[in-house]
DNA sequence: GTAATAGTTCAAAGGTTTTTGATGTAACGA
DNA sequence: TCGTTACATCAAAAACCTTTGAACTATTAC
């Protein structure tokens, strides 16, 4: 047991506090809020989420890679593009904490897809 | 119905998501976690915040002030003390999704109270 | 092979947040 | 009243995060 009531004992589950801090820090910024509702309702890859949020690519991928690098989602390449999806753990976050973030999903109805980008029906 | 599926319309409940990007930007801190971990166990005041955290008195009131400013925590002033209690919102908050940040509250025993401060039992 | 496309990474600029040290204000006791 | 305690606020410095523009890697098509 770790009850030593000490100053340190306050931050004692330092890792789990750290996991923590992370985690929020990634989703304290209105895109990467944006893009985890956008994922939260379907898998999306990269060109999507830049159509869908009007983000220059190298900027789209910076967010990307906080959002990765918290654990929060996670992409998969499929031939020349890669499909993002959200993790178990960050949708169980977004469910239980948010759950009007995730009331109203774009829609994502008429979107072109990737693989037909150009020739879509 | 604010389903147009432009760009905007993937921004178009902005009071929320900014709401709740303030709220991630108040949780996204050690320090403010840790602040909200002891008071999801019971109301303290400052001084024994101050006490737990080992921070001084300007920087742990920057940082009641963040948490006070996002609706996390209210604070009520007892005499020569102010008295921070976390609110039902931040509680929901911090139970729905942090589960083990409330785990292992810090005791909070032998703690030197307030008003017996140079005498205590 | 080359060219084009999808996406990432890098470094510097810009902005925001946190920390520090000093000053200010409210409450209590003598 | 004056002095002390508890806490807040201010302004500047330091740390951190985001954005930008350019260069880079991986995949597909020719």
């Amino acid at each position: 047991m770790t009850n030593d009531r000490s100053a340190t004992a306050v931050i004692s589950e330092r890792p789990a506090m750290e996991r923590r801090v992370a985690v929020f820090k990634a989703l304290a910024d209105p895109y990467r809020l944006q893009i985890l509702s956008i994922l939260s309702s379907q898998v999306r890859c990269n060109c999507h989420l830049q159509d869908m949020l009007d983000l220059a690519p190298n900027l789209l991928s910076y967010h990307l890679k906080v959002l990765r690098t918290a654990g929060l989602i996670i992409g998969s390449r499929r031939g020349r593009w890669i499909d993002y999806a959200i993790t178990d753990e960050a949708r169980e976050l977004v469910d239980a904490s948010l759950p009007s973030l995730v009331a109203a999903p774009p829609d994502a109805g008429p979107l072109k897809t990737c693989d037909t980008d150009e020739d879509a029906g």
